[in-house]
DNA sequence: TAGATTGTTAATCGATTAACAATC
DNA sequence: TAGATTGTTAATCGATTAACAATC
């Protein structure tokens, strides 16, 4: 296998959904074995890239015959991490918190939210799912007690800084930040921002293209 | 300026931060002249791309000053279109159908959701901020009406292709689309998948192999 | 064996970064 | 003028794609 820091962040992105469809093969086709070409076409990735992108990690199909989708499956869980089950602590009660909770289809991915925080005394004790809305107090006793690596932040972008810097000291080895705004923290911390203001104007600029283009 | 399509989509991503952080700017600290440096550090980007990013629009600043930061904000706003108000009918009223349409920041991006539709007759009629949700059969007259290009799917995965087809059909330019499944439309309608579980599987991957490397 | 498909090397393509003349 | 900073060209870096020997 590669260092593991010579691996495209692009292949990395891929991995999850390789996982994914091979998991729905499984489940509902009863597809036994599948072709780099017949994986790839499923997803709109050429057959040549995803042979790369398992190429990083081993070697894991049949020349002449392709890929057993069981074992594959189970490789690239292992590979990513997904076969586990990794606790969460979400930070901030909103519309979108309660939307994550909810969520489906992230279990599968080996994420599950235990625990959800506020600083809001109105939405301290409210009931989200099984969950109930802890107090912000009571953040390092959830994460020591919980053995939790990973926050994910929904709170507004004034305070996501501060829930970052609380985070880290609490623990935390990962951050999941879904606050509009860039989050400052040690080099150690792995940080996702999943800013959803910026994945609309992308496609606002197409849309405004087509119009300046048609006018 | 350059040809639309050389520009590379990297630049497209970063331009909406830029608007984002010259709004602030303008807004909450009172600046007027920013370079590309200091620019670019409050976002982690290096100068060289904040310029270079620009270069592909034209000439936006002043040779050893800098930038206007309310000029540079108005030319941004006009490349990406977010100077107009872009209405979206949303198909999905679950819990992050709700969440985006009570979103805060969208606004100031362009994006109005205008309409929400569901199938479920439970949620027709319900209301979410000031809007209230339709039937799915009302489709092609809510886009006729509203002069929507905007598609925002938050449907599960098994009905995402249905309604892909159908916004289609009822004459959307662009989707974007929050079910974990890819869609399939004709070459000329944008399509951008906001998939939340790719998201969390990269961070897990990077928690994962500090585990694997510490034991 | 003939056809199919992998794994990998080499070539290509695209994006970032460095360097610097232009100029405020 | 001296210092600062842009806009752009060239160099570098990284990711994708093409080609093909290995092998089922």
């Amino acid at each position: 296998m590669k260092n593991i820091d010579s691996i495209p962040k692009a292949t990395i992105e891929r991995l999850p959904l390789y996982y994914r469809c091979l998991d729905k093969l499984l489940t509902f086709e009863n597809i036994e074995v599948i072709s780099s070409k017949e994986l790839g076409g499923r997803l709109g990735i050429p057959s040549t890239q995803v042979r790369k992108d398992l190429s990083y990690y081993g070697e894991f199909g049949r020349r002449g015959v392709g890929y057993d989708v069981h074992d594959l499956k189970k490789s690239i869980g292992k590979i990513l991490g997904v076969n586990k089950t990794w606790p969460a602590v979400l930070i901030g009660a909103g519309n979108l918190g309660r939307a994550l909770v909810n969520y489906e289809g992230f279990e599968k991915m080996g994420l599950k939210i235990t625990n959800v925080l506020d600083v809001d005394l109105d939405k301290i004790g409210n009931r989200i799912g099984p969950i109930t809305v802890e107090s912000m107090k009571d953040l390092d006793k959830v994460v020591e007690e919980g053995n939790i690596n990973l926050g994910i932040i929904t709170v507004p972008a004034s305070a996501a800084q501060e829930v970052a810097d609380k985070l880290v000291r609490a623990g935390i080895k990962a951050i999941w930040n879904f606050a509009p705004t860039r989050i400052v923290v040690p080099d150690e911390i792995v940080v996702r921002n999943e800013d959803l203001a910026v994945g609309i104007v992308s496609l606002i600029y197409h849309l405004s293209w087509q119009d300046k283009l048609d006018a």
